[in-house]
DNA sequence: TAGGCCATCTGGTCCT
DNA sequence: AGGACCAGATGGCCTA
């Protein structure tokens, strides 16, 4: 079976099997005002508001008046507070019906996508860490937390290569013979991860 | 079918 | 005051 190795080096075109390579020409933002836009529609999930939320905040409404009432258009002046984008997302919700006609409601709803935004930003990052851990070429995408464990392990191990002054390749190799011993994670403190750097490529 | 993982919504708290 | 951040709740999807 022919020997393949990873080249931590190459370009992130290689087709090695990282999870989550971003196309460098990928319009992220258009992208990501389409998807909220349109997370309601396609998903047709319900929005808490129409049950448990509103009922706390506003006892008194009658939640099928909340949940049928929509922004008149010409009415339709979201927080001008808002970010400018934000508030065109708004805006064009409104005028879809996808946000409740209660102030507090609009501003719940701005407040949800920006935290959609932040999660999504957060994930972005999780994907660019996947790609610089080593994984098995035929290993399954790694969740966030096996990626966090992993990556704490692979720096630790980095440290202890640099500070050893030895030639990687052969301290990763004499890791494989006698088994590594890191001190800094349980779970992939075993041959592990030392398999896995048996998958790159050194020099 | 249970468990793991994830996205989303939400209200509370912190920060600017 | 408003946005960022956080953690809990919930429900969907997938896999063993």
């Amino acid at each position: 079976m022919e020997e393949m190795f990873f080249d931590f080096d190459q370009e992130p075109t290689s087709d090695f099997a990282f999870w989550g390579q971003m196309d460098p020409n990928f319009q992220f933002q258009p992208q990501l005002d389409n998807i909220l836009l349109d997370c309601h529609s396609l998903t047709g999930q319900l929005s808490p508001w129409s049950s448990f939320a509103c009922q706390s905040m506003f006892p008194d409404a009658q939640l099928t008046d909340l949940d049928s009432q929509t922004l008149q258009l010409d009415g339709a002046e979201p927080d001008s507070s808002l970010a400018a984008d934000e508030a065109h997302e708004l805006n064009n919700r409104i005028q879809r019906g996808l946000v409740p006609n209660h102030p507090y409601k609009v501003q719940r709803h701005a407040a949800n996508i920006r935290e959609r935004k932040r999660m999504l930003s957060i994930n972005s990052a999780f994907e660019e860490l996947r790609s610089y851990v080593p994984t098995f070429p035929y290993e399954k995408r790694l969740s966030k937390i096996d990626t966090l464990r992993l990556a704490i392990a692979y720096i630790a191990l980095l440290r202890e290569i640099l500070l050893s002054g030895c030639d990687p390749k052969s301290y990763v190799d004499e890791c494989m013979k006698n088994g590594y011993k890191n001190q800094t994670n349980a779970i992939w403190n075993t041959s592990d991860l030392t398999a896995r750097l048996s998958w790159v490529k050194w020099d």
